[in-house]
DNA sequence: TCGAGGGTGACAACCGTTTGCCATGTGTTG
DNA sequence: CAACACATGGCAAACGGTTGTCACCCTCGA
């Protein structure tokens, strides 16, 4: 079941054989059919390895996420699926554990393996990330570092449409709850919290950094009651459904006596106790787009698009954790 | 940057330095030192492919699902990968999207570059299992084919303590919410609710079958409504997440007018509202089994395990969605 | 001193495809 | 009718490793 056998079955040389199956144009309309039918007859299937050896090409994309437990990433999971499996790659899952250093020392092992790579939140500093783009194709996914294709959701903007909402609601005391440190989406939402509430001449306050996970929604929760807010945006739904649990536990009620608004509406956040208010993020989008970059420009005779960034726009969900503020 | 390259420089042949580098035992400690010292000098990375198609072994492990969407994989997900990367496999990810077609037809194309594979609640039929199974190693997670290793989670068993359960709270009408009939889960399932009634001396009604999904919990709410049950075994998680939603706005108070359990205690069981009285089931555990069972047949040094299939077990966690029979 | 044996490394075949280059045959054009 | 272009298919060289086989050398025992 190599292409030998069904060059020796057809009395053709494996050269046509291969022409017919992987360039069909390449050969007479009369040949391709007869070798077709053969490689059907002799159910042939391919033996990938070898086609990459021989052209380089893997037809395989990766997925790096720094914890697939985190379910922000089942979204890009599910949209990097689809995506890659219409585009006829295969799917394979890396998980740094959040290590920088893991990061590029498995993408540097794997990297012959693979035709490119999609970056899930790198943790990795610009200069490196620069660095690696030039060994292999990569597109990040909320983290723009110039020279580096990206899609990135456009949360900030969202936050602006929450404090928005809380200002509006009556909340004058508002307080971001602060995800890791090194994170680029953090920074970006912090800032776009500050400007905001700067807009209507309110102080931002900021409470973490806390290390990502639902269980840090309990520090979180006990930080923001003891800054006195009466309102709060999380870095993420992780965190504001680890806070819900813990306002719970102390007798808090949300949203009477805090709102409380989260980042990405992943799974849960519509069902928790009360319903997550959220920025709404198209992660699935995000995954699908990501790939969508990825593999036009993996695919030379495509056009190479022009923007090497795209930006996805967020909304406000309301649901109930949010409510006026009560004297 | 290939051996070649180290050979020329270090003045060995390349089968040398083949053997320095993946056999280290099989070359004198001064040349493999003197190898290795090259390799990290050149910065050498050895190349998937062609070591594959040499070697015949990919170093690649496919967790196979029938929907990436269902919280339920996220477990088997994490399993697999934390085990896999530990064995030094890479991670390939296939969405089978439901269909059994598909699943074969995927498992087929990609047999060449995987040295196993593990499926997630196959929906084959038990020949077609075993005659892949006759060609790729394979194991099976919740699906039971003689011949076939595997890991099944015992929920059966957990069933029985489930309606013990809510019988000792004093339900006598309980029903069971059907998946789909064709998942050797459900059934299994089924029958353990059927046994366990009988030995009480309850009928064993059910309602469904539903799809998939969480949207099943609407129609299956009001099925279950419909039976006129007090209580209430959903086919998992997902279902009962969705039945609460449907019943809290049905104005149904749960467990006051209807106790309900599901199964597998995903993600989000905890926190929902009310949360969740479910049969926890060890996914992720079940992740590595699998992973470590089938790594195991591969390294064929490796003492050949006896039992070839593992039962993990699974316990009731009572939470806040059951509670007594109210006349 | 000689033979045996074990350890070490080299040679070369092979894994299954792709692809650049060339030879042939066919149709088109002037 | 000649010359030419093009379509088609074949040859053989890669691609980057692994591994069976064998030759060599060194050491040790008789």
């Amino acid at each position: 079941m190599t292409i030998a056998d069904i060059a020796a079955a057809t009395g053709v040389a494996v050269s046509t054989v291969s022409r017919a199956l992987s360039r069909p144009s390449r050969v007479s309309a009369a040949t391709r059919e007869r070798i077709q039918a053969a490689a059907r007859e002799l159910d042939y299937v391919p033996h990938p390895p070898a086609r990459a050896l021989a052209s380089g090409r893997t037809g395989t994309v990766a997925l790096v996420v720094s914890d697939v437990t985190n379910p922000f990433y089942f979204g890009m999971i599910r949209g990097t699926q689809q995506q890659l499996t219409a585009a006829g790659y295969a799917h394979l899952l890396i998980d740094t554990e959040d290590s920088a250093d893991r990061e590029v020392e498995m993408l540097r092992a794997m990297r012959r393996s693979l035709d490119g790579a999609i970056l899930g939140a790198s943790r990795l500093p610009a200069r490196a990330l620069v660095a690696l783009a030039a060994d292999i194709p990569l597109v990040t996914v909320n983290r723009n570092v110039r020279g580096v294709p990206s899609v990135v959701i456009d949360t900030p903007a969202g936050i602006a449409q929450a404090v928005e909402h809380l200002v509006s609601l009556g909340h004058r005391d508002v307080v971001y709850v602060s995800g890791p440190a090194q994170s680029w989406s953090n920074q970006a939402r912090w800032q776009a919290m500050r400007a905001a509430l700067e807009r209507h001449h309110l102080r931002a306050q900021r409470v973490g950094p806390f290390p990502p996970g639902r269980a840090s929604g309990t520090a979180a929760a006990d930080a923001v009651l003891n800054s006195g807010a009466t309102a709060c945006v999380a870095f993420n739904d992780l965190f504001a459904l680890g806070m819900l649990t813990r306002l719970r536990e102390r007798g808090v009620r949300v949203p009477g006596d805090l709102s409380v608004v989260g980042c990405d509406d992943i799974f849960g956040a519509d069902f928790s106790n009360p319903p997550l208010t959220t920025l709404t993020a198209p992660i699935e989008q995000a995954g699908r787009m990501a790939v969508s970059l990825l593999v036009s420009r993996l695919d030379h005779r495509a056009p190479q698009p022009q923007r090497r960034t795209a930006v996805l726009p967020t909304y406000l969900t309301v649901r109930e954790s949010t409510g006026p503020l009560t004297v």
